[in-house]
DNA sequence: GCAACATAACTAATGTTGTTAGTTTGAAGG
DNA sequence: CCTTCAAACTAACAACATTAGTTATGTTGC
């Protein structure tokens, strides 16, 4: 199958993107014949997207089932960086095609929010400061793999980088914490 | 001359990516003879990294000038969001040409972290802290405004989005806080 | 003023990507 | 056995980056 094809690829790769020539090669088979199986370059994107979010998803619920509170959220960080890192190019592909316009990739990435948001659950929080704080731990997730992958984080090389991340969690969660004592 | 036609392109263009194509277009000239004045594609990448580190270093020295602190963090917070929100082209161009293993880049992108640094030695943290906690900071600054891009944080659409960052900047100076204190 | 040289444009060509249209082939079913 | 349909094919075009080789425009030195 043309998409298993893409996947395994961009599984190997690490680069985050799909071409029509590669998958033809490594298929052994001309470009346009693709086109008998699947639209194009960007359908093509889309399943692989879904692939990606899917495993993403059920790797998160992996890694924090059976847990609550703190435990639950510091598995799901380790969890989050473990899989970014794993797979570079499935979390780049993922943190690459929703663009604001692009209705159906939001759709699909609506998945996305749900463990992170149980988690919070457990911490009896009104809805809108799950949503607040949903957003921060995600953007805090986001931006740290995103800066290490850039090599951004690559200054300072003799200061450990999981202690930073450590660190990063520990402060979202005495956030956390300071706001349910109100 | 190019790099400029190459700026103001990428300033408008919201893409983060420079075409050879499109600057001849614009210049009203065949492509080919853009490489009278510059190497290649790359070059011309490298030298718009250069002019949009310059101008965001800048924009975040202004904004940070007489201030110290808190006021300063929160400051630099508001500059950051601002500049990536109103230089899309910019900001995505800084923040996707740096891979691991490109040197020059990285050299390049060095003064992105003074500022930070600078900030951050008011408070009195030895090195090592200053290290970790410049990571936690750009990571949530990144994170928040890449999500935002993305289109990650359209969900809970009626929960404000400024509120949510202010959330985060606030969590960051009193996990930074309590740091202090010990 | 003219030959020499440099500059910066050009054309022509190659190789990459995505994509369409139209054609052939080969296996499955009536 | 012949039709039919799927899945391959070739040929083609449009963007893109890039190279080599050519031409036209100077400016400089003698």
């Amino acid at each position: 199958m043309v998409v298993e094809t893409a996947i395994r690829f961009i599984e190997e790769s690490e680069c985050g993107v799909v071409s029509m020539h590669e998958i033809a090669r490594r298929l052994g088979v001309k470009t346009p014949s693709l086109y008998n199986h699947i639209k194009g370059n960007k359908e093509l994107q889309y399943e692989v997207f879904q692939y990606a979010i899917d495993k993403f998803v059920s790797n998160q619920q992996g890694a924090v089932a059976d847990l609550v509170g703190d435990e639950a959220v510091k598995a799901f960080a380790r969890a989050y960086h473990r899989f970014a890192v794993e797979n570079k190019g499935l979390y780049r592909l993922i943190m690459s095609i929703p663009s604001e316009q692009d209705e159906r990739a939001k759709e699909m990435a609506v998945p996305l929010l749900d463990t992170v948001v149980t988690l919070l659950s457990d911490y009896g929080l009104d809805s809108r400061d799950i949503a607040h704080w949903q957003r921060v731990f995600r953007a805090m997730l986001h931006g740290f793999i995103s800066e290490e992958d850039l090599g951004y984080f690559y200054y300072y090389k003799d200061v450990d980088l999981a202690e930073s991340r450590e660190i990063a969690v520990q402060c979202f969660l005495d956030g956390l914490h300071a706001l349910c004592k109100k």
